[in-house]
DNA sequence: CTGAAAGCGCTTACAG
DNA sequence: CTGAAAGCGCTTACAG
């Protein structure tokens, strides 16, 4: 158990290169960055050595002196559940492309988004992308006023300057409505989730809505979680009403829910689409397979992603933030936030009309 | 589309904020680090006045200083079928409790890792730790001998000073064969997915062996991928054989494949575990649900994640790597990677002995 | 307890 | 095309 002092180990430098090479260190600089001239073979000779002696510029000591590390901050919470695992997949995804490198900010309920935030300053990062919890206006304006970006992926960024983009939330709940009552379906429920989340509420007040605006009023079942549990408890719920009086026609405000709701139904002898028809959200691997075939929305991830990094690109290039035209299908809204619609996918809890 | 010039903006530095409390900037320093020494009321002072302006030291310019940005390089890939996502959701957390910043290098394939390896040099991050791919030795020797810690998890690190930790795979395979070979099957049938697939491998490799020493000869199917396409697949040529000559016991590598057997068997006159037992590997959260009840294995996360920052640590303190001794359940290979005991999570595809 | 100064490892004008 | 020098924003001995 003898500890050795705690001796720091001499850094190889672009000093060493350049001794090795015998030439300036700012020629080893410009032969890596590439700016400046340099003769052809005096780089070739250069990038040699250095691969020999395995060196490569420090990228935090070039950050310092250009001012600008190709640094992201991303802000995350519990992967659990997939959706959230594959947002952060396509986005480290298109971070390697773009030659920038994420520091991950992981908050293990949405309360720490907040002091996640102001942990982010610190790392001087080219911005920050916030995928979990909710944004306070200050901790946004904090951020762009120091030059950096700001990106809300599925959730509103609360301010004007900041880009936001999300799920056309209202319009999946409308179209779920639309779809149920094309089928003629009379009695409605909507496993609502979270009373205080946003996405899962904005898809309840547009499914309520849309019925609403029909003539209907559905049941809204919120929830202190939007898990497969939950969701058989509401499964529960539904088996206790008479047979006569039961939910025809079921929108789950995400995939796991109305998975757990399908399971909570088997063998009860209740048959997904004759006697009720279920539409979920997400399109979770899951909800292709064999014993759900869940009729549910695709979240447009990759179309959100791709813009975010545009916004970031243009914020960048400094023309004034995201100029680009809004593609087919999205709208911006009046909280500033860039919609996107859901595509749904027809599977076999819903009557086929093919 | 007028494109403004790529104008600096000057940041604000610890100089402000000197200047702003009236001290040199050598105490806004001490003030925050709690090095050297400072008068406790010119330390809030001084607080008080960053925070009024926003400022916080730039953890890039200190880690230069100090020669340790609290930065670690996390390889991992696509997050995709969960498991991947909880190894990285747990790391995430960890790191989030050590106060070190997790850059994250992002792999599309396994074959990138290589390469990925290489370009977490720039950073000078503490470490780097492994969750895909394969490791070659020079690359983990380039590491260390810089000083740096490496760290693989699930996978050998092909270095005797690294620290590789992982699930015990062929113990998890005998366990499977002993299990069903006690309930007196006959015919053997192993998924063994990847033919270079360490995991999946050892798996299938300590399975084979606890069945080979006991007189069964199983049969052995590999394949491309590991998804539950492949495992339907799997049920496909399954159902080709003649009822009497099918396989009674089925172990699979891991639990999507596991999965899409059991779907593919859905409705084919086949029932779990009358005619056969099916195990699986992981604990997938979908293993689980109703219509599966999966009989598995789950791989000790928590410990195995737990014990990489343990060696983090160790390694920081430099007191000669992890001296910590190998708690229950743990064994060191020849490899030298540790392994851990993986846990039955005994559900209803096998025969119940309760 | 406080301040002036050196230095971390680079990049980039500025001279030559 | 090349080199010497300044400077990025900090931390940490070193004096006082």
């Amino acid at each position: 158990m003898n500890r050795a002092p705690l001796s720091k180990i001499r850094a190889v430098t672009s000093r060493d290169v350049a001794r090795a090479a015998n030439v300036s260190q700012a020629l080893v600089s410009r032969a890596f960055t590439g700016n400046g001239r340099i003769a052809a073979e005096t780089r070739e000779r250069i990038l040699k050595v250095a691969a020999e002696i395995g060196w490569q510029p420090n990228a935090l000591a070039a950050g310092m002196v250009t001012g600008d590390a190709p640094l992201v901050a991303v802000i995350t919470t519990r992967l659990s559940f997939d959706w959230r695992a594959q947002v952060l997949s396509h986005l480290l995804s298109a971070f390697q492309e773009w030659h920038m490198k994420p520091l991950l900010f992981y908050a293990e309920s949405d309360d720490e988004v907040d002091r996640l935030l102001v942990e982010t300053i610190a790392w001087r990062t080219r911005g920050v992308i916030v995928t979990a919890g909710n944004i306070a206006h200050e901790r946004a304006e904090a951020i762009l006023e120091r030059g950096q970006f700001f990106a809300a992926l599925n959730r509103p960024a609360n301010h004007q300057s900041a880009f936001a983009i999300a799920t056309d939330n209202p319009l999946g709940g409308a179209m779920a409505a639309n779809l149920l009552m094309a089928e003629g379906r009379r009695r409605y429920l909507v496993l609502a989730g979270l009373r205080d989340g946003w996405a899962a509420a904005e898809r309840t007040r547009g499914y309520v809505d849309a019925l609403r605006a029909a003539g209907h009023e559905p049941l809204v079942w919120h929830s202190q979680s939007m898990t497969i549990e939950v969701g058989k408890e509401c499964a529960t719920t539904f088996l206790e009403f008479p047979v006569d009086q039961r939910p025809e026609a079921v929108f789950s405000t995400n995939d796991a829910m109305a998975l757990g709701f399908y399971d909570g139904l088997r063998g009860r002898g209740v048959s997904i689409p004759d006697d009720l028809s279920l539409i979920g959200f997400d399109n979770l691997s899951a909800s292709s397979w064999t014993p759900y075939q869940l009729t549910t929305f695709e979240q447009p991830l990759d179309t959100m992603v791709s813009q975010v990094l545009h916004y970031i690109d243009s914020h960048r290039r400094e023309d004034g933030g995201a100029a680009v035209p809004a593609p087919m299908g999205q709208r911006l809204g009046d909280d500033s936030v860039t919609y996107c619609a859901p595509t749904l996918i027809r599977r076999l809890t819903c009557k086929g009309q093919a």
